[in-house]
DNA sequence: GTATACATACATACAAGAATGTATGTATAG
DNA sequence: CTATACATACATTCTTGTATGTATGTATAC
């Protein structure tokens, strides 16, 4: 039963990620040999060293399929902040995106879950810490943009310089993101994720009763009804 | 030069996890060999089996000689948040006592740092995780009834939910406090926590320059009749 | 006060397994 | 035929747990 053709390489591949993402998952990066991963994935050690250099290799790539399909969901990334109709709706939208990936995406919340609490950031998996970081730099000056443009819109003066703002924001989801992680169980990330960066952004000065929000709106923030 | 006494026997342990903490900040839990923590605490592997069950057992035993000044900074635990003159600055108060703490305290900062980035939630290291979320289960009915307290003596409807609410608190201060760790020159961990704080109470709708002398002048309260 | 007895506080030695990297074998696709 | 895509075998290195040795503190008896 030996796969020969490029597609079962392949194959063999995404078979090989597949269970290192469930084992890492279960016992953590450090507790789960390479043999185990190959015997779970049908196949022997030397499929590992084929594919990947070594642990730290194949982690990478275990981030990097996972995390490819966020790069689609931020049209942000294109559009800049003064050409949107409404930055602060683009913002919000963004966020409940990203909060809808994770609680659908499986495997996104898996290797979140991997990358959040199942690695140490040492030398070897300095990939993590590197996306991390990439991760919140790029949300952050993007971030920036949307907030400064939204508020010369309406004419606000935010309470806080722009970079503590945008920072503010970043905890609320990094912070949201990592304690559902941490007991899925124990609130809604959807809502509580909704309530927390509205509640943030309120904070701010701005005013998400906006006609242009209306269809967007949770219930429990809009406290007065359209005529 | 063997350690006999029983205070050498305590210096000996102290030296052990000093040793940990170090070993386990720059290179990781799982990296970190026990007979490393013992070469580098000037001892053997004895003296580790001596006075830990083994590397799961000391590293609790790092945790919470580590945390336990902790306890000490919180007046809040004692005080039920109706009989405080102003249970908004006692959580602000709170707050910036938490993040001084980690400034100053290096021990704690490092050791918050292995929490966070270098040890893998699996099961030997479950104490990691069931700290966490005792902390933040602890830290959310105190906030809760903090928020809940303060609400009620301005007369404000929260925005949100309770729940929702002092999820979203503890959001900004633990994404606040996971960021700063992560890369400590990015920001100030003081003024740009009481930032972030500071707007997301805002956001809940309460007057953070009102509130202090709001305290005083609340006739309403029957508890507080002048004589 | 000192001799005895035992517990402390480690150091040293040993055995065993696990994980890694590499070297080599091999069947098949192209 | 040759490179690909693995499987197998091997050597080596760590690491852990435990077993044992040992020097010193300490309590007690007398």
């Amino acid at each position: 039963m030996v796969r020969r053709t490029k597609a079962d390489a392949l194959a063999t591949r995404n078979s090989l990620l597949d269970a290192a993402e469930h084992l890492f998952q279960a016992h953590g990066v450090s507790r789960t040999s390479l043999n185990e991963i190959a015997v779970a994935a049908g196949t022997t050690r030397g499929a590992i060293y084929w594919h990947f250099k070594d642990k730290a290799d194949l982690f990478k790539a275990m981030m990097e399929r996972a995390t490819l399909p966020l790069q689609a969901g931020f049209p942000d990334d294109d559009t800049p902040a003064r050409d949107l109709p409404s930055p602060l709706q683009s913002l919000r939208a963004g966020f409940r995106h990203l909060l809808h990936m994770i609680v659908t995406d499986e495997r996104l919340r898996r290797v979140f879950e991997v990358m959040t609490f199942q690695v140490e950031y040492n030398s070897d998996m300095a990939a993590v810490r590197e996306w991390h970081l990439h991760m919140r730099n790029h949300h952050l000056e993007l971030t920036k943009q949307m907030l400064a443009v939204a508020a010369e819109r309406v004419s606000l003066t935010l309470p806080a310089p722009l970079q503590s703002a945008a920072l503010g924001l970043h905890f609320v989801m990094d912070g949201l993101k990592r304690n559902w992680l941490l007991d899925p169980s124990a609130f809604d990330l959807e809502v509580v994720g909704q309530h927390a960066v509205d509640t943030y952004l309120t904070g701010l000065g701005f005013d998400l009763n906006d006609a242009s929000a209306q269809a967007q709106r949770l219930p429990a923030l809009a406290h007065e009804m359209p005529t």
